[in-house]
DNA sequence: ATTTTCTGCTTGACAGTGTCAAGACATGAC
DNA sequence: GTCATGTCTTGACACTGTCAAGCAGAAAAT
């Protein structure tokens, strides 16, 4: 019996069943993720989740609001005392794939939109916010550098980028060995992605 | 029954368990797989597959190699005719997103680590292909533009900004929409991406 | 203080799943 | 013909998500 700490018979059930949900999916993956082991871990019978959340899919969405309000946070103390553009930009880059890399069972969840519910009010709360961290970022180098930048298509390629090379992390360097290249660590190459996000391919 | 086309019972089983497998992730997601469907739409009983591909994971990997050679098919089809290097990885770049977005049952499953064998040796040789078109690519656009150019990195960032916009795709306008942001067209974001990787942020 | 209501959770059932073992059965070799 | 081989079926197992019903304890009403 644990100490209710403040609700009611179990104490936070909800938040239980999210760290069970994190745990057992950064064991065995997103596939790996059932309900009922969810509920064996948090120590409650099988329907419990669905009292608070619905369907599997209720759960999973809370799980990746609250990854995303672990990424905003990420990106907070990323640029906090930084003040050149440029540099909060790659801070946040690194930020967010250190956050994917280190919370992949919030990560495994949070940009896929068949295991969630991208219409929750939580969800969209959250992930706009992060959006609107990017969108701060780049306007900010837009006013400092190149007023034509656009800046939408930049956030675009620049939440693609860092997205794709977190999912890829775990597939690239495999791939990467067969063709006999050596893949760079994640600091070097989000370095690199920023030096050539600012000068591009071309020799300048 | 059907004319068996050429092999045995069924003709060809394997082949039209993953084409039964691409139609199902298709319809609904890699999340709604389900091997006994797909034994199912083939006509066959439910431990049919097994019998070729093992375990589903077996099958999936069969289904993610096949995608691979396509999507090499699609950047040497897209290549086909162009000469100027950056042109050629422009065109590569739509050919891959193309590819993800018209063969979702595919695309659902070739950059997962944990549906599929990557170890497969089937699978290698086509992903591998596929990374080797991209750093070709690359390689040529640093031989006319810029000797220092870091292939490597570049091509991570490259196929990361593609593979997460390809990702992204879906879950990208609800969250610029929130933001109150009009995102442009597949075409004209890659044309942006084409041009951001050579120019980068700055201005010129 | 007793009753009622309600919330949090349990129990039991259902159809569906992946995988394994054993058997059937057409085909090819001899 | 007999035999073996590879292809597929059948049946079983433990497991899954979801639903309906019921239980128990807290809160509210009387």
């Amino acid at each position: 019996m644990p100490m209710a700490t403040s609700t009611y018979h179990h104490g936070d059930l909800p938040s239980a069943l999210r760290a069970a949900t994190v745990e057992l999916i950064t064991e065995r993956g997103p596939t790996g993720f059932s309900l009922r082991e969810v509920a064996r871990r948090a120590g409650v019978s099988h329907a419990a989740p669905a009292h608070h959340f619905g369907t599997s899919k209720g759960l999973l969405t809370s799980v990746a609001a609250e990854g995303f309000r672990t990424l905003v946070e990420a990106f907070d103390a990323a640029v906090e005392g930084r003040h050149d553009p440029i540099d909060r930009l790659n801070a946040m880059g690194k930020a967010y794939v250190n956050t994917a890399l280190n919370h992949p069972g919030h990560f495994g969840v949070m940009c896929t939109d068949e295991l969630i519910d991208q219409s929750d009010a939580a969800f969209v709360e959250a992930s706009t916010g992060a959006y609107q961290r990017l969108l701060d970022g780049i306007t900010a180098i837009r006013d400092a550098h190149n007023p034509n930048l656009d800046v939408d298509a930049a956030a675009t390629m620049t939440w693609s980028a860092v997205h794709g090379y977190a999912v890829l992390h775990s597939a690239l360097p495999g791939v990467a060995e067969k063709n006999e290249r050596v893949l760079a660590t994640m600091e070097e190459t989000m370095n690199s992605f920023t030096q050539m996000m600012m000068d591009g391919y071309r020799a300048r």
